[in-house]
Order: C-alpha cells, then sequence, then structure tokens
DNA sequence: TGCAAAATTGAACGCTCGTTCTTTTTGAAT
DNA sequence: ATTCAAAAAGAACGAGCGTTCAATTTTGCA
C-alpha cells in the first residue's frame, strides 16, 4: 500500500487558485503498479496478468485496467518504477562516493546485491530482454530506452576513472562495461536458475580481474 | 526429421522375433519436434502452444498433442532436441582440436558461434533459465540438468589447459567457467536484445583477456 | 449538504488455451 | 484382400485472457 515512488512532482496539492487535488486515483494505481512489480518480478512482465493482479489488490479487473487502458501501459508503467527503484538503489548511493574507480567499484557493488536480493525476485532487466527480444513495440521500447540509460551511466563512470588515470586511459571504455555486464549476467544466471551459492563471490572475484587487466601501466 | 533423440531403449512393439519398424509416428513426432523447437526459440518454451504448432505443421490440435500427451512433455522434447543439437554444433566438433586451450578455444568459438546466429532464433538455455528459475518442475529440471552437463564440459576443457600448463593451475577452474560464461551471456544480451552490432567482438576480445590473466608465470 | 467528476464495479464479449473424448483414417503384417 | 492396432481428426469442455460498456459508488470542492 506503501505511496513510496509516485512522481509526486508536479502534485501541488493546494496553492494557487485550488487546483484539484484528486489524488486518490494516483493513489490506488501506486498501488497497483507496487503489486504488478512485484509479480512482473516473478513470472515476467508477459507473465502478468490483470485478472491475477485484480485478485492480489482486491480489486475488480475493470478496475485495475481502467487505470491503464492497456495491457502494454500496464507493462510499461512496470517498467518505469523498477527504473525509479533502480537508480534509486543503485545508481544515486554511488554518487554520494569520489569520482572514478570508487564510484565505479560502488556501482558495481549497489548492482550485484541488487542481483542477489533478486534471487527470489527476479530482474526485469534481463527476463524482460529475453521475453521482447523478439517482439518489436512500445514495451521493448520501453525497456531498452531504460537499459540504454543505465549502461551509458555506467559506461561514463568508467570513463571517469580512465580521465583519472585509475583505469587505462587507451582501453575502450564499451569493451570494460561490455565485460561488468557479463558479470552481472552470468551471477544471475547460476545463482538464480542454478541456485549455486558460489555465484556471488565469482562474480566479485572477476570484477577484481577486470580492474587488474585495466589497470595503467604507470601506476604499477 | 532427424529420429535423434527419442528414448529407443525399451520401445520393442513385438516381443522376440519380428521386430514391427512402424516408424511412422515417430517420424512425425520428429517433425512436430523440429518445428516446435523453431517456435520455442524465437517466443520461448512458455510460448509455445499447441494450436501454433498444430497451424505450422498442418495437423490437428489433438494429433499433435496425442504424440506427447501433456505441454510439458512436450517442452521436454523440445529442450532435449535442442541439447542434441547444442552437442553437435557445439561440443562433438571441438573435440576433433588437440586437448588443452585449442580445444577450449574451439568450444568457445563454436558457443559464440551459436549465440551470434541464434540473434534471430533465440538460445533456450537463455530463455529457458529466465522463464522457469521461479517454476519448479519437470521442465525446470530437465533444462538445468542439460545446462550442467554443458557446464562440467566446459569446465573439464579448462581443467585440461590447466593439467597441460597452458592455463593457470592455481586458479579455480569454475572461476574461470563462470568468466566465460558471462560473456556469452552479455553478447546474448547485447546483440539479440539491444542489437548492438559490436557485441561479438567485445566477447572474442574478452576471451582473449580471460586468457591473458590466466596464462601461466611460467610460460612468459 | 449538494453535485459533478472521478473511481470502481459487474456482467458480458470473443478469443485462445490445454486437455478429453469419440470417431475416422491409415498402414503394415497376415 | 483382410485385419487390427496405431495414428490422426474433430468436436467439445472449462478456464483464463484482455477488453468493452453501462451502472454504481466514492470523492472532493462549492
Amino acid at each position: 500500500m506503501a505511496t513510496s515512488s509516485i512522481p509526486i512532482s508536479s502534485a501541488r496539492p493546494r496553492e494557487e487558485g485550488a487546483v484539484r487535488v484528486l489524488h486518490k486515483g494516483r493513489q490506488t494505481k501506486a498501488a497497483i503498479v507496487e503489486a504488478a512489480l512485484g509479480l512482473a518480478s516473478q513470472i515476467g512482465l508477459e507473465g502478468l496478468s490483470i485478472g491475477a493482479l485484480a485478485e492480489v489488490t482486491g480489486m475488480s479487473k475493470s478496475g485495475v485496467f481502467a487505470h491503464f487502458g492497456s495491457r502494454e501501459e500496464l507493462q510499461i508503467s512496470v517498467i518505469r518504477e523498477y527504473h525509479d527503484r533502480f537508480e534509486n538503489e543503485v545508481f544515486y548511493p554511488a554518487l554520494t562516493l569520489e569520482r572514478g574507480l570508487p564510484r565505479l567499484k560502488a556501482l558495481f557493488d549497489n548492482w550485484m546485491l541488487r542481483t542477489s536480493t533478486e534471487i527470489d525476485s527476479g530482474c526485469i532487466y534481463i527476463s524482460g530482454a529475453v521475453e521482447f527480444d523478439d517482439r518489436p513495440g512500445p514495451v521493448r521500447d520501453a525497456l531498452a530506452s531504460t537499459v540504454t540509460t543505465w549502461q551509458t551511466a555506467l559506461r561514463r563512470a568508467v570513463e571517469i576513472a580512465q580521465s583519472l588515470e585509475q583505469l587505462d586511459a587507451k582501453a575502450d571504455p564499451q569493451q570494460i562495461a561490455f565485460e561488468i555486464h557479463g558479470l552481472i549476467l552470468a551471477l544471475h544466471y547460476e545463482a538464480r536458475f542454478l541456485r549455486n551459492p558460489g555465484a556471488a563471490d565469482r562474480a566479485r572475484r572477476g570484477f577484481s580481474h577486470i580492474c587488474e587487466r585495466y589497470t595503467p601501466a604507470a601506476s604499477l
């Protein structure tokens, strides 16, 4: 029921000549999206059904439906919600660390933590990629643009570390980001599907290997 | 059309004399499985529907159904078929190369080739892992055991290279296999979902980095 | 308190799903 | 050519799906 993560920015309940607040609708919509995110995390965006969602939230099917107008719009809302949480749990906390390698390491740690935590709840960026890689449309577009945003942020963190001579400036930042991404995907696969308990350690060690490999010669 | 991978062991339709061929059923079953593999590669094992399969093969729904007895059994048949093909395209061809690093490199190349080829057809080991990581049952078990078989084969190739002093014998072979697996997963993600054309090169370069990293000190 | 707008409900729709039956067709051994 | 099991078809089922629409309840401002 928590009202968390609602785009409050332009709510403005009173102020000026009475703008008509009407927040009940947004409240329940947020509650629905939260429940939908939980469901989608377990069974995937494609597995999301309005009937199941209605049962979970204790509403009628049409009541749930009315907030979105289509299943696709519901799926996109879930993606946006996931993106917000991902930013808040992975990206923003890392900004408190100093630029360069410390921040990059924090990004990886937070990312890993999230992937590990999600052993029992699933990552929508990963499951969604599989579900929509052959299914063009607005849902795929929303997912891809969200993922790209995050990948860009990661690559920028790499580039900053390079500009500070903490990583080899001659290396391709996309290559480094690619190898890091692979570690996260392998962690997710091994931990979540194969239930291999050693996966987290291996991902952490893999990250160390990447850092060592790209350490600039000068700093040795 | 290949009749491969059908449990022939206890068939024996007529006891003792006169073996009674009766291959018509198996022929069409193999054709169905082939079509099912194509469908599942595109839309996933969960997306497989008997109705769509009947349409593709030009049969009736019940005609298709009768060969498997349940949707789960159909999915398992598809997994077995995929496993056979994976063995034939990735594993066995690499055995013609000499043991050690050459064979390991061939395994990776074949695996990569398959992942790249599958840009338009999807890897069931990857999509299936996402679909069934939270869904216990015989399908998940079949998929997990198949994947584990392949991972064991890959790890053994690493161990052989270690025993030949071509890779650092002190390293954890599972760690090396983990990092290789990550490269394949990243390749699949970037190439298939994000349609990033540079992914194959990055995967190849990543493999080189791993080989360099684990090169034994003595051979430098 | 009254009233319009917003939120929610409940019933119904056309469709597809996996599965179960019964009936018909097929094909190989006699 | 006859026979008989295997193979395939056809119709029907109950359930769930996303979506629609008219009717009802709730909400927030006057």
